[in-house]
DNA sequence: GTATCGATTAGC
DNA sequence: CTAATCGATACA
């Protein structure tokens, strides 16, 4: 699941404007042994939708400031998802410039706190249709272009640092880690 | 009740 | 490397 997402494009139409960009990085939280999900330690109202339907989102809040976008995988019942971590941006780079400060446009939604805050998202969007909502992936074929996928360890984690759940393109310039010389495995 | 720690980021 | 900053979690 985290793999068929890099290469397709993400739309975002919330706080009034169109944005959109193509998936370049994703990292998979699995059901059941993984230690480093947040539904780890069973359901509680943070991670609530984790444990919904498939195909919505699963917005978190951390470090006291920022937030993150996952999307939902497993049938309800069954918490899997996959954090989107990093996107090129297509549509509505204006919009994303003034969120994020006037940053180069390869930064402007590289790394999940990036995103959010390029996309305006917060708790408020948690629980969303990725499907047919104002956030959602669109049904168009992935497009990697020349970027064949990488996998390796996941990012910012203290446990299941062994498991290669991280997926990106490699060598593209919008990846938030690990550009060049990452190791990587190729998939 | 208090203490600790993040699926992060920017800055030194 | 550390500060920022606060909700979730662990523990007394």
């Amino acid at each position: 699941m985290a793999r068929a997402l890099l290469g397709r494009v993400l739309l975002c139409q919330v706080g009034g404007a169109r944005v959109s960009g193509r998936i370049v990085e994703v990292e998979a939280y699995r059901a059941g042994r993984d230690p480093a999900s947040h539904a780890y330690r069973g359901r509680t109202p943070r991670n609530a939708s984790m444990f919904g339907p498939p195909g919505h989102a699963y917005v978190y809040f951390t470090y006291g400031m920022h937030h993150c976008l996952n999307v939902v995988c497993e049938p309800e019942g069954t918490a899997a998802a996959v954090l989107i971590r990093a996107l090129e941006p297509l549509e509505g780079e204006d919009t994303m410039q003034t969120r994020r400060g006037g940053v180069t446009r390869e930064r402007l939604a590289r790394g999940p706190g990036c995103l959010a805050q390029a996309l305006a998202l917060d708790r408020s969007h948690d629980g969303l249709d990725l499907v047919s909502g104002p956030l959602r992936v669109t049904r168009e074929p992935a497009r990697r272009g020349r970027f064949r996928v990488a996998s390796g360890p996941r990012i910012g984690i203290r446990v299941g640092t062994s498991a290669p759940w991280r997926f990106w393109l490699e060598g593209h310039p919008c990846v938030s880690a690990g550009r060049g010389r990452a190791r990587a495995t190729r998939v």
